[in-house]
DNA sequence: TGTGTGACGGGCG
DNA sequence: TCGCCCGCCACAC
């Protein structure tokens, strides 16, 4: 047994949140609700935000893609630049308008369907 | 080992 | 409609 699977498994939670937030596609946002529930911790939408968190560390995670479910960028906060999160949406073509994403519903990205 | 905290979500008054 | 409280689970101290 290369490793302890206990211990592999919270490894595992983290890598399973980054990998659903790299299939997010450009200019589509999703909740942290959807990729708890997607991954089966329904409820658990904070530890989706603590996942987050540690994305920091790694590279290729489009974080600001990921709102809360009003579509607010509650996460901005926790990016290298306030403005850094909008900025990329914008970028993308997702229109940001006082911290919150324009037409979040038309916009949101549901692993559960799309990743079906 | 126990307590507190947190990028959330849903329910209730 | 707005605001408050509870639940949920992993991590840090």
């Amino acid at each position: 047994m290369p490793k302890t699977e206990a211990t592999d498994k919270k490894t595992n939670f983290f890598q399973d949140v980054y990998e659903v937030v790299k299939l997010i596609p450009p200019g589509r946002v999703t909740s942290y609700g959807a990729i708890a529930a997607y991954l089966g911790a329904k409820g658990s939408a904070r530890m989706v935000g603590w996942a987050l968190i540690a994305s920091h560390a790694q590279q290729g995670i489009p974080a600001y893609r990921v709102v809360n479910r009003n579509g607010m960028l509650t996460g901005k906060q926790h990016f290298e630049a306030f403005d850094a999160m909008q900025a990329h949406l914008e970028s993308e073509g997702v229109q940001v308008k006082d911290d919150k994403v324009v037409d979040f519903d038309k916009l949101f990205w549901d692993p559960a369907k799309e990743l079906l």
